[in-house]
DNA sequence: ACCTGAACACCGTTCAAGT
DNA sequence: ACCTGAACACCGTTCAAGT
């Protein structure tokens, strides 16, 4: 696709290099944003280039390489130009509202980055916004190196369970509680038609405990 | 091994059965305690069992439900005769830390579940004992319900992110944020040493956060 | 009735061979 | 210098054949 429209590279010409890491990322951001980090294979993403599906590991030492390079491609611009309000509060709530979007739109990124062994250029970028928003906010270092911990590692982690589900998860979880016998499940006869309904309205429950909390040890301070 | 020392068993005799459900998840279960559910595989469990790797479809449709039923029995004992102290906070404080536990214990255990798109059938007895102690302690059914799901989900998700992380996963992490160019990056230079140190403690810590907001929610009502 | 083992369709990765 | 393609060592799973 960038080949074809790109006038650098007249049609007769002596054939170029037709990959590069750049060319790799690209092909493998489109299979994750199309299909999810599983679908990622080195026979789809050569066949994606019209290249041989070994041709890559002149420019990757292996698979999960280029995946972290991918990762952190995604992360790019994910929270670069983002608004500083100025209320801490508000501003974090948006931010994890805003990452847990982005990992929901590429399914399996969160576990990327999660298992990945050392931090991604761009997280750390990441993480050097929420903690300075934290430390002019008035918190001292260490509540703001417990809050920004907690913050981050609920959304990744809350994120990549709530992505690997299915689209229409919830609908068989919803009902079989209530199924059970009631001698044995009173509680969850009585309410077990009201959960799991709304993975993000929980995921946002749980992220206003959170900043709750957090506002209020550094008020008692 | 079971059948080596089974004395119901006469070496001479005509071949009884040599698998079961029951040993094929006793197989697979011992697995997962030693080496992750990743290490699962049907040539190992079906050498462990000294049977051909095929044998066990005969039993199970396939490795999923293999697994989920082996996810199901590591979850029995884990909660049920659980201490209850009659302090709600207490005890749901004590539950989360212990399941997260028995997650650490079996790599991979916690995102089995996770992915599972049905409760397993010891789940529902944990989710009712969760339900049931916010209930008495005087919670409206909406507070119990959102309360209990927010610290299941914290707890399975957070817990399985850190059981897939190695061993040694902090060391490369603690300090290479302290490395960066002080000009871009202040805070982390300020303060990322404290960074990533303890997982257990991460986890303490938002647990804390989410059961304070918690209390403070019910007592406003 | 139960287990075996060859086979199939996939993986990621290596490496000698082509151009 | 760069790409190819056969090959290797793995997967989960199927199915005809053995006993």
């Amino acid at each position: 696709m960038a080949s074809a429209s790109d006038p650098a590279v007249p049609p007769g010409a002596a054939t170029p290099t037709r990959i590069s890491r750049d060319l790799l990322i690209d092909a493998c951001a489109r299979t994750v944003a199309a299909d999810g980090v599983d679908a990622v294979t080195m026979r789809r993403i050569g066949s994606e280039l019209g290249v041989d599906p070994t041709a890559f590991y002149r420019y990757f030492r292996s698979k999960e390489e280029l995946l972290l390079a991918t990762a952190d491609r995604l992360l790019v611009g994910a929270f670069d130009r983002f608004e500083i309000s100025g209320d801490w509060k508000r501003d974090l709530r948006a931010f994890c509202l805003h990452m847990r979007s982005v990992y929901l739109a590429h399914p399996g990124l969160a576990r990327l980055i999660e298992t990945a062994n050392v931090p991604l250029p761009n997280e750390a970028r990441m993480v050097e916004a929420w903690i300075g928003l934290l430390r002019s906010a008035g918190f001292s270092d260490a509540d703001a190196v417990a809050s920004c911990e907690v913050l981050e590692t609920y959304t990744i982690a809350v994120s990549g369970m709530d992505d690997a589900a299915p689209d229409d998860a919830s609908t068989p979880w919803v009902g079989t509680y209530t199924a059970l016998p009631p001698a044995e499940y009173p509680n969850l006869n009585a309410v077990g038609d009201q959960l799991y309904q709304d993975p993000d309205a929980r995921f946002a429950y749980g992220l206003d405990l959170l900043l709750d909390s957090i506002e209020r040890r550094r008020g008692s301070r």
